[in-house]
DNA sequence: ATGGTCGATGGTCGA
């Protein structure tokens, strides 16, 4: 089973961009984040056209994320409704027999900053969901656009980013919290070698200078990390016409 | 690095 988180910067300007790649790589399930748009927008004919069912959570113009899946059982494993939340930052739903939750976590904006202290809230409220609906023992991905470099080596440069968000400690240990819980980066675990990131900014020219910072994360439970055979960051999803500033994560789980 | 870019907007703000 083929899984897949991307934050696509709103689906209606990425629509295309987001049919190709589906066609071309085949997903099974596919965890999107910030897709700016209502739920009566979100293009759910266009998915079961290409054999997706779709969950979406949506507010308008910010935030919004979704899951769609092509290995929905329709009796045990239907796509879930929505989580509670005031904003549009989480959806869960059981895809083929495993549990996934697509999180956009709060960005932060600067440590001093009120929304600073939202990430961190919301980043407490998370763990308390996952340990809510979820046990270790589970089949479980949280996956999505964490806003947090897991370490120094998933930035282009730690000094440059000294003093600003997705970096700070106290974020981290928000992470690691999830992580004490149960759950592995499964991607740099299987990839320790530096530079591989899923976000560049689309200001001066950070793609092609290698200016990116790994902050889109699978995270999952034992029995999917053990289970993984094959992971990857889709950089050439980052390059062409009109492209996303995040590039999709994959993890490939046998069943 | 934060200007420089995008996207949703329809003035700017957020990332």
């Amino acid at each position: 089973m083929l899984l897949a988180t991307w934050n696509v910067n709103s689906l209606k300007a990425r629509l295309p961009r987001v049919q190709a790649w589906i066609s071309d790589v085949q997903p099974d399930v596919v965890l999107m984040q910030e897709t700016k748009m209502t739920d009566k927008a979100f293009p759910a004919l266009t998915f079961s056209e290409m054999g997706y069912e779709s969950a979406h959570f949506g507010q308008g113009q910010w935030n919004g994320v979704a899951i769609v899946s092509k290995v929905g059982d329709r009796r045990a494993d239907q796509l879930r409704s929505r989580e509670a939340d005031a904003e549009a930052r989480i959806i869960t739903a059981t895809c083929g027999g495993v549990k996934v939750i697509s999180v956009y976590v709060p960005n932060g904006r600067a440590l001093d900053h009120e929304h600073y202290q939202y990430k961190l809230r919301w980043l407490d409220s998370l763990r308390a969901h996952v340990q809510a609906v979820a046990t270790p023992t589970d089949r479980l991905v949280v996956g999505g656009d964490f806003n947090i470099a897991p370490s120094d080596i998933d930035v282009w440069d730690p000094k440059a980013l000294e003093g600003s968000t997705h970096v700070s400690a106290p974020e981290r240990e928000k992470l690691q919290a999830l992580c004490d819980w149960g759950l592995r980066d499964v991607v740099r675990e299987q990839h320790p070698d530096p530079k591989i990131y899923s976000w560049w900014d689309y200001r001066n020219g950070s793609f092609h200078r290698g200016w990116g910072m790994r902050i889109d994360l699978m995270l999952v439970t034992n029995q999917v990390a053990d289970n993984t055979t094959w992971s990857a960051i889709d950089r050439n999803a980052r390059k062409g016409e009109q492209p996303s500033d995040h590039a999709p994560v994959l993890i490939e789980v046998s069943t």
